[in-house]
DNA sequence: TCTTAAGCGGAAGGACTCTCTCCGGATGGA
DNA sequence: TCCATCCGGAGAGAGTCCTTCCGCTTAAGA
C-alpha cells in the first residue's frame, strides 16, 4: 500500500516518512504557487533538507510526475462523471465547471495540464484522454440543440485558459468571481436564450478591482 | 520637434541618433516579448551597447514610461472614439475589441495597463482616465437594453484579461482566433438573441490545438 | 586642423534565482 | 553494538537581469 511497494527494497522507517511528508509538502506547495516553485521551498515545507529530497525524487520532473499522474486520474474521473450528466447542457457545463475549478485550486495542475512541463510524454497522453470525453459532451449537447453548433471541440480548451487565467487575476480580491464570468461564457455558448441567466455571483467593486490590476498577469 | 527639445542641452547628433534608435528599438521588443524583455535585448537590438541604453534613460523603467505615457494616450482615444459610435452595442463591442487588439499588438502594453510594472503613479493615473469612458459606454448600453444589466463597469477589464491571455495561448497556432472567443463572450452580454452570431473565425483544428497547449500559458 | 567634451561599446560587477551535489554526522534496525 | 542507510543544508554551477565603469572614438566649434 506504500508508495514504494513495488520497488526492490522498502524504504527504512524514516526514509519512508520523510518521502510521504515531500509528497505532501509538493503537493500543497504546487498546488498554490504552481511548478514554478522552487524544491528548496518544498523541503522547508516538508521539515527536511534538499538533499532529501533529491535522494527520492532524482529530480524535479520526477517528483511532478509521481504527484500528477494520479491526480490527472481524478480530472478524467470528474469529466467523465459531468459529461454523464442526464442533462446534455448541465453536463457540459459541469465538466467545464469542474475543471477550472479544479486548475484553480491547484496551480500545478493547470501547469501540467497546459504544457508548462515541456512535453513530458505521459502528460501528453493523459491530456489526449481528455479529448474524447469532451468531444462526447459536446457532441450530445449540439444534438441536443442547446449548444451552439458552430462550438468546436478545439474551443474548449481556450476556454478553460480564458476562465483559469481571469481566477488567477482576480484571486486576490475575490476568489469566486471568476464564476462571474464563467455564467457569461455559458450564456455566450448556449444556442438562444429570452433573458441573462443569473451571474450567481457580485461584480468586484471599485477597490477589488484596482487590488487585481494591481498584480502582474498570471503565466500563460 | 525632437525628444530632447525641452531639456536643457540639444544632445549630439549621434547621440540623439542613437536615443532615437533605441526607443525604436524598445517599441518593437517590448511589443514582442512584453516588458519582461532585458535591456540587453534592446540595446542589441537597436545596434547600440547597454551602455548607451543607459546614458539616456538611467533605469529601465524611465524608459518604459518614455514609451508609454504616449502609448497610453493613444489607448484612451481609441476607445473615446469607439464609445462614441451611434450605436451603444457596436461601441461597447468595438472599444472591447481594440482594446484587446492594441494589447495583442503590444504585449508591453498589457504589462503596462494591468500593473506588471508595480505601480508607478503615472501609468496608475492613466488607467484611472479609462475607466469614466468604459462607464459611459456601459451605461448607454445597459439603457438601450442592449446589454445585459447585471453588468458592471469592473467587469471590463477581467473580461479584457480573458482575452488577452486566452489570444497569447493561441497566438503561435493561430494569431486571429481570439476574435472566436470575443464573438462568444460578446453573444454572452448581450441582452437576448435568438441565434448564436456567426463566430467569423474558424477553431483550431486538432494540430493546432497540441501546439498551442505546448507552450507555457502566458504570464498573468 | 586641432582640441576636447561628449559619447561610445561591452565587459564585468552584483544581486538575485533555481537545480542539483556532496559530505560529515546521525540513526534505524538486525 | 555496528554499519548501511539516511540526514541536513552549505554551496557549486548555471542561469537571469539590471546597472556601472572605463578606455577608446568622434562630433563639432575655434
Amino acid at each position: 500500500m506504500t508508495a514504494t511497494e513495488h520497488s526492490e527494497k522498502p524504504l527504512r522507517a524514516d526514509a519512508e516518512r520523510n518521502r510521504q511528508r515531500v509528497l505532501a509538502a509538493a503537493r500543497e506547495v504546487f498546488a498554490r504557487r504552481g511548478l514554478e516553485a522552487g524544491l528548496d521551498e518544498i523541503a522547508r515545507h516538508a521539515g527536511v533538507g534538499t538533499g532529501t529530497v533529491y535522494r527520492r525524487f532524482p529530480d524535479k520532473i520526477s517528483l511532478v510526475t509521481a504527484l500528477f499522474e494520479e491526480r490527472l486520474d481524478q480530472v478524467v474521473a470528474t469529466v467523465e462523471q459531468a459529461v454523464a450528466h442526464p442533462d446534455p447542457w448541465e453536463g457540459l457545463c459541469s465538466a467545464l465547471e469542474s475543471l477550472i475549478a479544479m486548475q484553480i485550486e491547484d496551480r500545478g495542475l493547470k501547469d501540467v495540464i497546459f504544457g508548462a512541463v515541456g512535453d513530458h510524454e505521459s502528460f501528453r497522453e493523459r491530456r489526449a484522454e481528455l479529448l474524447p470525453l469532451v468531444q462526447q459532451g459536446v457532441c450530445r449537447a449540439v444534438e441536443a440543440g442547446v449548444l451552439r453548433p458552430d462550438f468546436a471541440l478545439t474551443d474548449f480548451a481556450p476556454l478553460q485558459v480564458m476562465l483559469t487565467q481571469v481566477a488567477a487575476f482576480t484571486e486576490a480580491a475575490d476568489p469566486q468571481v471568476w464564476r462571474r464570468y464563467l455564467r457569461i461564457v455559458l450564456d455566450g455558448l448556449c444556442t438562444r436564450r429570452d433573458a441573462p441567466s443569473p451571474l450567481g455571483h457580485p461584480a468586484l467593486d471599485l477597490l477589488q478591482l484596482e487590488q487585481a490590476c494591481g498584480r502582474p498577469l498570471p503565466p500563460c
